[in-house]
DNA sequence: TTTTATATACATACGAGAATGTATGTAAAC
DNA sequence: GTTTACATACATTCTCGTATGTATATAAAA
């Protein structure tokens, strides 16, 4: 076989990743040898050693290549200066759900992390990437919160911490529940209306 | 090696479950080999393969064993008769997260099936037992909503199965969130108020 | 009640395949 | 000419399933 350019290189290593999105989500991570990849990918397990160092690597990279769901909540961060931080909580929330919902790579990866891998030895730094996640969204959520008393929006007596996590258990719940039956109903349509039922709870 | 009495080999048997909920929690379902489990059980392979046809066997038993955190949904049925079907509801839902956290063998089965094995092939009709389980729940929890609009209890255009689900992916979410960090917090103790958040949004 | 036959509850031994990591080969890019 | 981007070849290590061995529990026969 003979070199390729650099451009090729890379384009060699993307279908790598993409092809490990593919053939784990279909046989799940420890099922699927180098080979399986290899040859869904066209090539042979070298080109795989050449690019990473062994599956748990490739494994890592395919996952840090993709956003996940929870991740973009962090772009509701709450400012000291909003005037509605429980409408822009709601707004994060939803945009959230709809990300789970339409981007195609962040499903797949989704699905294998909860469905088709074990979290284990070499496979525990990405479980480690997911729980700092989930503590940035749920600090994130409850900053909103304590804004939102100071707004009067929800009770002073509120409990920011709980009602973080019970917000987050939802959404959480919410995208795994649907990724269980993804095709009974649209996650992104049924947002806005689920999630007004927990802050109408809040806000009683 | 001897043969031993019917109270014996159920005894291994028995012995060869517990075992296996321990390693397959440490090292991961598809990590451990049957060697594994009957060394750290003080028998050899020959044991397991007497009692259990191979892992996938071995597992399905393991699973099949524990009462999952959802099952105890059913216990709070809509009765027709039932005068105050929202606090039924309430209290089923506190019960589940109360078996969820102090039920041992839960834990550790629930540890396994979400975050130590994968769902594939073999593993695939644990996967089912859950679906079912979860429908199940899901339809337990619309009826008694239909039944508190009957009593007047939430408003009567409520969306019940939509609010089934929010419920459900409440309460689900609740499990897993808390499962991932079951130290910090006691999820007994926090349920009853994060439940009263979603049920006063319902009834606004 | 004692003896005998058979099924039981494992332990041990063996063979085969699969997956891994590495070592080496190679042709083109630079 | 050297490095790159792979392909190919090889050795090793697990793990599985099965085949076989074996001592005893148990039931039937005497």
């Amino acid at each position: 076989m003979a070199r390729r350019t650099k451009e090729e290189a890379q384009a060699t290593r993307t279908l790598l990743l993409d092809t490990a999105e593919v053939v784990f989500r279909e046989k799940g991570v420890s099922r699927t040898s180098l080979a399986d990849i290899a040859s869904a990918a066209g090539v042979t397990r070298g080109a795989i050693y050449w690019h990473f160092e062994n599956k748990a690597d490739l494994f890592v990279a395919m996952c840090d290549r993709a956003t996940l769901p929870l991740e973009t909540m962090f772009d509701c961060v709450a400012d000291p200066e909003l005037a509605d931080p429980l409408a822009k909580l709601r707004e994060g929330c939803i945009e959230v759900l709809r990300q789970a919902e339409q981007d195609q790579r962040c499903r797949r990866v989704f699905e294998i992390l909860n469905f088709k891998c074990e979290f284990v030895d070499d496979l525990a730094p990405t479980m480690l990437r997911r729980k700092e996640c989930r503590q940035g969204a749920k600090d994130i959520i409850e900053r909103n919160l304590k804004l939102a008393i100071e707004r009067g929006q929800i009770p002073p007596q509120t409990d920011t911490r709980r009602a973080a996590i019970g917000l987050f258990s939802y959404i959480d719940g919410m995208i795994i529940n649907w990724s269980m039956e993804p095709d009974s109903y649209s996650l992104a349509e049924q947002a806005g209306a689920l999630i007004d039922i927990f802050l109408d709870g809040l806000r009683r």
